[in-house]
DNA sequence: TGGCGTGCCATTTTT
DNA sequence: TGGCACGCCA
């Protein structure tokens, strides 16, 4: 298919910084693939010299395959497409050493974080859930403005403040000791490093001599400084951005970079995407004005040449089990008389926990299903413990790590031992692993626990050793071997049936272990270091060979939809306290919500369906939810409003639809 | 040391 | 209502 006008604008304005405004289905993934294929076939640019950076590894994997279709995969050798996340990995990993970092740092996931976190500040915060998760979101603002422990002391005022100011800068201390990172710093420290070094600097703009941003509203301060950094005085870059997607702004991002970047580039070419490719007339006619009553700070117009359809449908619901009984019945008789796929269906939910009773629907009728997102897998002990494990074998000095395993299996290692073992490196200054070899542990630490301390951390040096210089992808199995981990999983587990289950999964990640560390057609083989760091981005292939036929139905939050599209869509949980969500009522953040709506709308290509209950269990007790604000918001005659079965007439509909919540209710035969 | 019971809390969204 | 954390008991 031909690029449209203004799509081949932004594939060949290459003079110097390029924002394009791209509505939701303009194509802007085409124009970001043409653009990579146009830079290495017309400007001759090497692939290896372009990087392509989103937001989720789901983005970059498919940005990736489709790059490789289109400039095939020799010419596209060597390109970078991943997340920010990533690039900032990738940095840090040729320039560790500049910033006091050992090879093999660890990564901290927030679970890693938050156990870190609990005991540093034990005395402080003493276990107020509430403090602890200001403080963990306090910290990470810092990081993402860029401010260090130093500057937040000097800039806090109020007591509170000031104490996690301090909280902060014990953290960071204890991140060095143990050698770790978490996610903010991947971000944080190539941002510093790369201001404050030019030598470093001039060596990634000469690595990276031209930026693509997907995405672009979502990033935060310390990502837009990373990219003004990367892009330099020749500001080589193209960014892609639809204000009206951002739905990240509880993690710093800042939708208002899009303006800041006319400031900081004069010379920007502002470039609009408005036709849409993806919805048929009346969906899109639904999304424009949802999102109407939005603020803008860039005005467009999304107009679309497809037919204007069947209504988008309003589906009630008794109850939640209901809600999720009539959308896998919709599908059924749907796809039976269309002759679609499974895989053409989408269920969209504001929460996570929305997804178990639609699971539950889905597998009592047979229906096979595809969950995206949801860390379920990584959350699992046995994963937990194998990743423990990994992390050890490439930093011994995780104490994180080492806590967690060092006695599962058993080993004879137990509370007072660690007791002491820890009051000891703490005095010394040392990870638990290095406080183990050192001769004055032995006046604090006797007998059996410090023999068995030390053959554990022995153990760990020659698998370590073994894995760095000799075969990862064996080291890796002897490791799991060694620790007679299957034996441990059918001790442990409640029955042998889960046992299995258990070490299926641990065989799964060895499995996405040893694939990483090989390499792919698409992908580099990589380290152990880089794989497990890499695990806990959570950015894997894929578990190929599985059934990936198309014949999955789609279940995912709406945060984790945008970028995607599919043929039908269902919105569920329609209601005023899913979404929007009673946390943003309460703090006046409706806009986003509305953007999050719009961003699931827009996902749908021919038919949307939104369903909501009458009545919703919630903390034990039954609530009787109103409809969400959003529905009645929507043009009401391009809706078809189910009502016990007898939908009202065009009339009807029109006239309650402006009359607003009260004739709603009506409607509903409800009191109020 | 591990198994079981009680009681409390929970529902944003992701790298 | 259900899942998890902690505490008590064997």
């Amino acid at each position: 298919m031909k690029l449209n006008p203004a799509q081949d604008d932004a594939v060949r304005y290459i003079a110097g910084p390029c924002l394009v405004l791209a509505g939701a289905g303009s194509g802007k993934t085409r124009v970001i693939t043409n653009k990579v294929a146009y830079l290495v076939r017309q400007c001759d640019y090497k692939a290896r010299h372009i990087a392509a950076v989103t937001f989720t590894n789901k983005a970059a994997r498919e940005m990736k395959e489709r790059v490789a279709q289109t400039l095939g995969k020799h010419e596209a050798r060597g390109l970078m497409v991943s997340t920010f996340h990533t690039l900032g990995l990738e940095i840090l990993r040729r320039e560790h050493k500049t910033l006091g970092l050992k090879a093999g740092f660890s990564l901290f996931d927030d679970q890693d974080q938050l156990a870190l976190i609990k005991e540093l500040t034990e005395q402080e915060l003493d276990n107020d859930k509430d403090k602890i998760s200001r403080l963990l979101s306090t910290i990470s603002n810092w990081k993402n403005d860029l401010v260090l422990p130093a500057r937040a002391a000097r800039l806090a005022t109020d007591p509170e403040t000031v104490l996690f100011a301090q909280c902060y800068e014990r953290y960071q201390r204890q991140m060095k000791a143990y050698n770790a990172l978490d996610f903010d710093d991947l971000i944080l420290m190539p941002t510093l490093l790369l201001k404050t070094n030019a030598e470093v600097r001039a060596y990634w703009q000469n690595k990276i001599r031209y930026l693509l941003v997907d995405e672009y509203q979502d990033t935060n301060t310390s990502q837009y400084e990373l990219v003004k950094l990367i892009a330099g005085e020749r500001a080589r870059f193209t960014v892609v951005g639809d204000d009206d997607q951002s739905i990240y702004s509880w993690r710093g991002a800042r939708p208002q970079n899009l303006v800041l970047l006319k400031e900081d580039y004069p010379s920007l070419k502002v470039i609009k995407l408005e036709q849409n490719y993806r919805s048929r007339g009346r969906i899109l006619q639904c999304a424009n004005i949802l999102i109407a009553n939005n603020p803008h700070v860039f005005d467009k117009q999304l107009f679309s040449e497809m037919e204007y359809e069947a209504p988008v449908r309003v589906l009630f619901a008794k109850h939640e089990e209901h809600e999720a009984e009539r959308v896998v019945a919709e599908i059924m008789g749907h796809k039976f008389m269309n002759g679609s796929k499974f895989g053409d269906y989408a269920i969209l939910y504001r929460g996570n926990h929305q997804s178990r009773v639609l699971e539950k629907a889905l597998m009592t009728n047979r229906i096979p299903y595809k969950i995206s997102g949801g860390t379920s897998f990584f959350s699992r002990t046995e994963i937990k413990d194998i990743m423990a494990y990994l992390r050890l074998l490439v930093n011994p000095d995780d104490d994180n790590a080492f806590l967690r395993v060092v006695n599962t299996p058993r080993r004879e290692i137990g509370p007072t031992t660690l007791e002491k073992l820890g009051t000891y490196a703490n005095q010394r200054g040392k990870s638990l692993f290095a406080a183990s070899f050192e001769l004055g542990l032995e006046q604090h630490l006797g007998g059996r626990g410090l023999v068995a301390v030390r053959a554990f951390c022995d153990w760990l040096v020659r698998r370590g050793d073994e894995a760095a210089r000799g075969n990862a992808v064996e080291a890796v199995r002897d490791m799991i071997k060694d620790i007679h981990y299957e034996e441990w999983l059918y001790e442990s587990s409640p029955s042998p049936r889960a046992a299995e289950m258990r070490m299926q999964n641990v065989s799964t990640l060895f499995k996405w272990v040893s694939q990483m560390l090989e390499g792919s057609d698409l992908d580099d083989a990589m380290t152990l270091p880089q794989v497990v760091t890499r695990l806990t981005l959570r950015d894997m292939m894929e578990r190929g060979e599985e059934e990936d036929d198309g014949e999955q139905v789609q279940l995912m939050t709406l945060h984790a939809s945008k970028g995607l599209e599919f043929p039908f869509v269902f919105m569920v949980g329609m209601e005023e306290g899913l979404l929007p969500h009673q946390s943003s009522i309460d703090e006046d953040n409706i806009e986003e919500e509305r953007r999050l709506a719009y961003v699931g709308i827009t996902r749908a290509q021919q038919a949307l369906t939104f369903t909501l209950c009458r009545e919703r269990r919630q903390f034990g007790e039954m609530v009787r939810p109103e409809p969400s604000r959003f529905l009645l918001e929507l043009p009401q005659q391009d809706l078809d409003w189910e009502h016990n079965r007898k939908p009202p007439s065009e009339g009807e509909r029109m006239q309650k639809g402006q009359a607003g919540i009260a004739g709603l209710r009506a409607m509903l035969g409800r009191k109020s």
